[in-house]
RNA sequence: GGUGGGGUGGCCGAGUGGCUAAUGGCAGCAGACUGUAAAUCUGCCGGGCUUCGCCCUACGUAGGUUCGAAUCCUACCCCCACCA
């Protein structure tokens, strides 16, 4: 269990497989986000269609409603969502940064108020951890102090330090945990250190001297910082990340940032914006950026992306799903938030054959020219 | 035919002498969104231009009062309500 095994490697870039208590995911591979136990909008099945290997949930906001007592007397969020592949549950670390407004932070945890209702949510290391163990995710992650990524190098070392202070909490807690039924759940450390390459080193050295880890995540990164730094930072830490070690990329991304996390070493990624941007009309595709919103569709009877094989792709043409959307149908986020999530899914599974079969370095030169060739991304 | 009310930018609808090219809303157009407080938010939205400004044309039509009118006066046209 949580084995991680590499299938082939390009330069930095890995094809990998990770097995997990609910099946093995194929690497480099885009996770959906579903923060409150639903890919926003969203049938379990279309997801799975989609080509999904796994997916996230969040403890903070599955705390709020229904509460994970719930969801542990419903059978767990894997039963209690019907999704029984394998699930990462975010630790409500971004949530300390995103209700930067409705928190505060102290040594010990953080304080909520509720966006929900106005009540009061306390979050420590120990708590996120219990949460996260009763709603039964195949990896949960450690409760990290995210930062804006414009933090002066003092705040970054702070909240890193910070950081690596409250996973030794969740790695003790944890394991005192998982002592009672081993194998059912691993808990994944985060990297923090804003966009300062020393303090990421540092962040990473803390991590891998503490204890034997399934897998390691970098956050804090697409939070505000130009993309080069991004990719910095990555380069940074790549010679340093034990290759036996899947690495995930949290929050993002794009798929120009997929593509250039995959070349830095990047494994998994997740991120809401291929369904945020769907909902709200925005489409990628092999060609770049598509306003689905936008007038130029009004009679494009195309598909949205001719090299893509999603459900709207195959089936809807350009004018339909931009009329979906002017008529404010339902149907239009939907089917442009699927068409997202399979383009990202795509994007790791054609990576996936490039790395293995030798070719990826030309295959993302590419991507890369016609992605951006009409100068939108 | 009489009395009263009303005619404002694509639509609805504020505005009763200067701060009004004219509040709002809708429609339209463009853009943003990265471990989801987002089916959200932002900008443009009479025309033209050398577009952080200038010039035209505008509040039913025509005239008038005034330094100045969508706002006041007169006539006419049209719509609505009630009365004949």
């Amino acid at each position: 269990m949580f084995e991680f095994t590499l299938d082939g490697r390009a330069g930095a870039a890995r094809a990998g497989t990770l097995t997990l208590p609910h099946g093995t995911v194929k690497t480099p591979c885009f996770m959906p986000v579903g923060t409150r136990g639903a890919v926003r909008g969203l049938h379990p099945a279309e997801v799975e269609r989609a080509g999904a290997q796994i997916l996230l949930g969040n403890t903070y906001h599955l705390h709020l409603r229904p509460g994970e007592d719930v969801i542990a007397a419903l059978g767990g969020l894997h039963q209690f969502s019907t999704w029984q592949r394998p699930i990462l549950t975010d630790s409500g670390g971004f949530q300390v940064f995103s209700l930067s407004g409705m928190r505060k932070v102290d040594e010990d945890g953080v304080d909520f108020v509720s966006h929900v209702d106005g009540s009061l949510h306390r979050l420590t290391p120990e708590r996120a951890v219990d949460i996260q163990w009763a709603l039964g995710a195949d990896i949960a992650m450690a409760f990290d102090h995210l930062i804006p990524g414009q933090a002066s190098h003092d705040d970054a070392r702070a909240a890193m330090e910070h950081t690596l202070r409250w996973l030794e909490r969740c790695r003790h807690h944890h394991q005192t945990l998982s002592d009672g039924a081993p194998g059912r759940q691993t808990l994944w450390p985060i990297v923090q250190g804003g966009t300062h390459a020393d303090l990421r080193r540092a962040s990473l050295d803390g991590i891998l001297a503490t204890g034997d880890w399934t897998g390691v995540a970098v956050g804090g990164l697409s939070v505000g910082e130009p993309k080069p730094t991004m990719h910095a930072v990555l380069e940074a830490l790549e010679p340093a990340l034990p290759q036996a070690l899947p690495r995930y990329l949290m929050g993002v991304g794009f798929p120009d940032d997929l593509l250039e996390g995959i070349a830095r070493g990047v494994d998994l990624f997740d991120c809401v914006a291929a369904t945020r941007n769907g909902r709200h009309g925005s489409a990628w595709t092999a060609d770049g950026k598509v306003n689905v919103r936008g007038s130029a569709l009004r009679l494009d009877a195309g598909p949205l992306d001719p090299t893509c094989d999603c459900e709207a792709c195959t089936r809807f043409s350009r004018a339909y799903l931009r009329h979906l959307f002017v008529a404010e149908e339902h149907l239009g986020p939907r089917m442009v938030s699927i068409h997202n999530i399979r383009f990202l899914i795509r994007l790791g599974e054609t990576a996936r054959e490039r790395i293995l079969n030798g070719t990826f370095d030309a295959w993302a030169a590419e991507w890369r020219r016609r992605y951006f060739a009409k100068g939108e991304h």
